[in-house]
DNA sequence: TGATGGTTGATCGTCAGCAATCGCGGAGGG
DNA sequence: CCCTCCGCGATTGCTGACGATCAACCATCA
């Protein structure tokens, strides 16, 4: 028998729904960062009511995404070299802890699952097809830290990939070596499939580290180049 | 249990004044894990209305002391076994990362600071002052956090610091080996101001987890004992 | 006796309006 | 010409009321 599956988890809130549209809006890069946010103007464009969107905007400045300033504005955060250090050092520490807790966990079903994103990931890249590289990419993180089985690793890791997502968006930055991106991976995947943790972790947190390099020196070439609305 | 008292006199903006509030009388163990919250009540005893106190428990949610379910009720978050492992597990990773970034990036104003925790906390013990003991070593460590410079880092920590003093508080766990934990904190310290970012990280790291084995012990020999209301 | 269905009281989710606060532009003086 | 002060418009902060939803209880029936 098919599962039946929960009506509550469909039913969407009015205020997540409301944050949902504006995150999809600031991911995509549509607001600009820095640019300001009417709490009037969104309650009109999302059909709610103030409050709703109070909620909604809140709920977004606890995800770092918007930032309040009292009694005077909302505003879609910026993105500073001091920012994108943060966010790298930051996912470096728990995509460490979840590559060392999966490597510890992981079964079979794990590591298939795994092995198949790294497959994915490989084609994307002979393919190149450089848009889904990315997304794979996420994902293929995403799926390490869901192995780990950790509510509250997975839910900060969430928090600063979408921050990742919004910064990488904002300030033009991708990764160019590709071949290197898969080899990583690779190792990586290899370690958690074989049950290393030290490796695991190691790995890691060097794939992070070698991103903050690359991003730091992009940022420094490439001075921010808003497109204030 | 203790009333809340009004905030009508004070300046700061009122929704955080009431997260305050109530955050207040969860850490301070007044109001058991898994007990219920009323809208209504809060917003008489904190005379706000019922709007602030919703953007208050928000807040909270999001901090981890209290949990919605969704048209039903608010509650303060349970302490399961679970729990500890992911607070203690997640703790490492992050003060790994600050003890790294403190022993690269601290100055001579901030070792000498340390120092003086360190000091502190071996007094205590020393005296026996056990209620300081605590305090001091939660200091001691939000010191390093801060050293570090990592706004992020330091939010997170803090969050999760506050959910760490709740399950103790909870769980009737606190630590024993008073001998043990000066050492440790002592060779923590150490590596921090004689600048070895990997001993730094790798002592903080074992710190933690010895923890969590000695919490983990006594959880399994003291079963729950909730006082549901 | 146990299960089922309807009713009810309580609680949460949303809304529209009023009050508090701030930034900005113009008037006035040096 | 520049600086300071002040009033106004715009925006956010907060409230009370209304509508939606749920858990618990009780009557009914197989």
């Amino acid at each position: 028998m098919a599962k039946l599956t929960s009506l509550k988890s469909e039913k969407r809130l009015l205020d997540r729904q409301a944050a949902d549209g504006i995150r999809t809006h600031i991911l995509e890069g549509i607001l600009p960062a820095g640019g300001r946010l009417l709490e009037t103007q969104l309650s009109e464009e999302l059909e709610v009511s103030r409050g709703t969107v109070r909620a909604a905007l809140a709920q977004l400045a606890r995800e770092g995404l918007v930032q309040q300033v009292a009694f005077t504005r909302w505003q879609v955060s910026e993105t500073s070299p001091r920012d994108a250090w943060e966010l790298y050092t930051l996912r470096a520490a728990l995509e460490g802890l979840a590559a060392r807790l999966a490597a510890e966990h992981g079964v079979a079903a794990d590591h298939k699952r795994l092995k198949s994103t790294v497959a994915e990931l490989t084609r994307a890249v002979k393919d190149k097809r450089f848009e889904d590289v990315t997304d794979i990419d996420f994902r293929l993180h995403q799926e390490i830290v869901e192995i780990a089985k950790h509510r509250r690793l997975a839910e900060q890791h969430g928090f600063i990939m979408q921050q990742v997502r919004f910064h990488m968006v904002h300030s033009g930055f991708f990764p160019k070596d590709y071949a290197a991106l898969v080899d990583e991976h690779a190792a990586l995947i290899g370690a958690v499939i074989e049950r290393q943790p030290d490796l695991a972790e190691q790995l890691a947190k060097s794939h992070n580290e070698a991103e903050v390099k690359l991003l730091a020196a992009h940022t420094e070439e490439n001075p921010r180049t808003v497109t204030a609305s």
